[in-house]
DNA sequence: CAAGATTGAGACCTCAATCTTT
DNA sequence: AAAGATTGAGGTCTCAATCTTG
């Protein structure tokens, strides 16, 4: 038998939740399962409708929004909550469809820039369009705009994000 | 340059979301990031003490709140919202880790039970308690019983399990 | 044939190491 | 040194195929 931590653990009842723990833990668990179900029933829309894996579709809309439609590798990472190296390899992914383009930046030429392609463009305009009726139906409409809007202050005032304030 | 799906895909700015998609899809994008990471969080933290990934927890938490410590695998599968083939090598890595054991069923010999050991429910505890610990600290705590109850609510109104119903 | 479980191949991400540039 | 990016090895899940049982 293999410990996972090499730890010894003790005998007795110590270590076992107590009735209000299990609660809480049941409640937590519905929570993240359902939210997981939530997003996975959204991603699978967008993915059978223009061919986009998740990762790929973050990136490409992270683009959109950017002023030069492109954006430096580590910005990606950042926005993707992936490493350096997973990041290098969605780009690899969208650099082989043709969807983005590298390109060494000027001022400092550690950094490589992820451009979109004219294509590019297209693709992540028909993904926006395909989550934002997702998000339409499967979220808004079912929730109200009230509700949608504090659930979203909810998770950001939870949200532990580096640099952003906790809450004004 | 490879097409994903195939399609050609016309010119013009049809394909294009308009303003308030945006507004949609930025408040989608943040309210989603910021979930995954609250929760990779916590699971994080259930690691570092316990040093048990997020699918073995879920399979090891499950299986506590359970009257017998065991389940059939289609029904961890289900649980885990993982296939039969994911959720078969998750029982692997517990078994070899001495924290599950299989059984055959008596009624069906097509499946297999997956039993906590006494080392597995040990464990199991542990974890529960610090994933508890972790999400009074990191999301009670700070929202507020009321907000997390609501929160936990909005969910379950838009959670497309299949079998429960549709919000009273 | 359908359901439950397993296997092998493939896709995707992480960690550690490396390279270049600051 | 430290930061940005890439590579290769390894772990985890999915899909398709297979096997057994109902």
């Amino acid at each position: 038998v293999e410990e996972l931590d090499g730890t010894t653990r003790q005998e007795g009842t110590a270590l076992r939740p107590n009735a209000e723990e299990i609660a809480l833990l049941r409640e937590w668990t519905v929570l993240q399962s359902g939210f997981r179900r939530l997003n996975d029933q959204l991603l699978a829309d967008v993915e059978a409708k223009v061919g986009l894996a998740p990762s790929s579709f973050q990136v490409l809309w992270f683009l959109l929004t950017t002023p030069e439609r492109s954006a430096p590798m580590y910005q990606l990472a950042q926005t993707l909550g992936f490493s350096t190296a997973g990041t290098t390899k969605v780009a690899d992914r969208l650099v082989d469809a043709g969807l983005v383009e590298r390109r060494p930046s000027r001022t400092d030429r550690r950094v490589i820039f992820a451009a979109l392609t004219e294509t590019g463009r297209q693709v992540a305009g028909a993904a926006a369009l395909a989550l934002a009726a997702a998000v339409r139906d499967r979220v808004v409409e079912p929730l109200g705009n009230e509700h949608f809007a504090s659930l979203s202050a909810a998770i950001g005032s939870v949200d532990p994000r580096p640099g952003h304030p906790p809450c004004g």
